[in-house]
DNA sequence: TGGGTCTATATTGTCGACACTTTCTGCTAA
DNA sequence: TTAGCAGAAAGTGTCGACAATATAGACCCA
């Protein structure tokens, strides 16, 4: 959904680490050695460096000079963190999104909404994940604003997958999260800036307070 | 200011083409041949490929695969697009600061302003420049939230500099933006998180429309 | 003359080898 | 016993050469 199709044997290198880590594959605060890396997905070193300097790119792995890579550590922290720029960033796209999304653009986000809904009251998780993921991203991008979607599609969203993925959080609130995803479009749609960044902000509080909750307990 | 000294070859590399790009020595928009750079600078084309890879990451260059980097077009609208966030990114920056500095961080904050107003008195634009992008630095490393700290010191601040170099605006604004500014740092020191959120990004947006109406002049 | 194909050239992508730095290991000496 | 110092091992940084791809230019044909 997120990336054309790997044109060079870097580029899919990169996304097969970076599926990995995201998944936990590759455990978080792992080192990653290049000759070994290289090993396993039958590449030179140099492919193997090309994709890590990506995976630093999107804050999935951080490097230190003639030390190494380590993948990024997740912590409780560092997911409150991410939540309040993710607040913020998001906000200001749905509020973009609502003065320039085109007529178009809506009626595509409505109908990705209908379609969700079938599958929400099948019950299926891992399709609530996708339409998920899938709903912000078009809002990301109804925001036409080049700098918000690099800092978001490059630049958080597949850290913040990797903690949904590793926290084990797939699939929380369900059905409210869709109603919640409901009034932002039609927020949207009504052209209403204001309100939509104000639901936005708030849906994805409530997210971040759903998985407060959620490491307290666990 | 910002960087620590440069460690490996590939840093240096990195610092340096940095600079010329944003000082306009490499212009925007030109095609870079790694072959010609790497003779220019001295180094392998390995270690130029690792710059131009850390220079796509601020945003500075843009890579098509088999075709190569060139340096990124200035536009006006790209212009507005980076204050856009510029305004969201740095207002969150101000209201976690007001949280999150320590009173020393504070009293630092004070002082800098004490030092900067003699300099601003003494009329100079270069340390106004200067000045001003370290006002806002500590802003941002205030809020001790590190994915905001990142996403602006390495995404994009040396953007928002080549901007500012390019379009010939250093030192707008000089009085006015320095009550500004200390303005800010009250409503920090007072622990004011919404005064302070809102003045800074009163602040980026007077600034947004100073520079937008030198753009109509120009 | 214009369009298209094919070749030649330039440029990027990939590789394996070597250089340098860090880290581990075992030894020496107080 | 332990602190500290070699020396060895492991790992990252850098290099030059080769492979694959894209670009530019010549040539052909309608």
């Amino acid at each position: 959904m997120f990336d054309e199709n790997p044109v060079t044997s870097a580029d899919k290198t990169f996304m097969d680490m970076r599926n990995a880590i995201v998944e936990g594959r590759i455990a978080a605060g792992a080192k990653l050695n290049e000759a070994e890396l290289s090993t396993t997905y039958e590449v030179s070193r140099a492919v193997v460096r090309e994709a890590i300097n990506r995976l630093e790119t999107c804050h999935l792995v951080e490097r230190k000079p003639n030390v190494g890579a380590r993948v990024v550590q997740l912590t409780k922290q560092g997911l409150l963190q991410i939540y309040q720029v993710r607040e913020s960033l998001e906000g200001m796209a749905a509020r973009l999104a609502a003065s320039n999304m085109s007529d178009q653009d809506v009626s595509d986000l409505k109908a990705l909404l209908d379609n969700h809904k079938q599958t929400v009251e099948g019950g299926e998780s891992y399709y609530q994940e996708a339409g998920d993921v899938d709903f912000h991203y078009r809002i990301i991008l109804g925001s036409k604003n080049q700098q918000l979607i690099s800092l978001l599609v490059n630049g958080l969203y597949h850290l913040i997958r990797m903690y949904r993925v590793q926290f084990g959080m797939a699939g929380p609130r369900v059905s409210t999260a869709f109603d919640e995803h409901k009034n932002i479009a039609m927020a949207i749609a009504n052209r209403d800036e204001e309100l939509a960044e104000m639901l936005m902000r708030r849906h994805i509080m409530y997210s971040r307070r759903n998985i407060e909750s959620k490491l307290v307990e666990g």
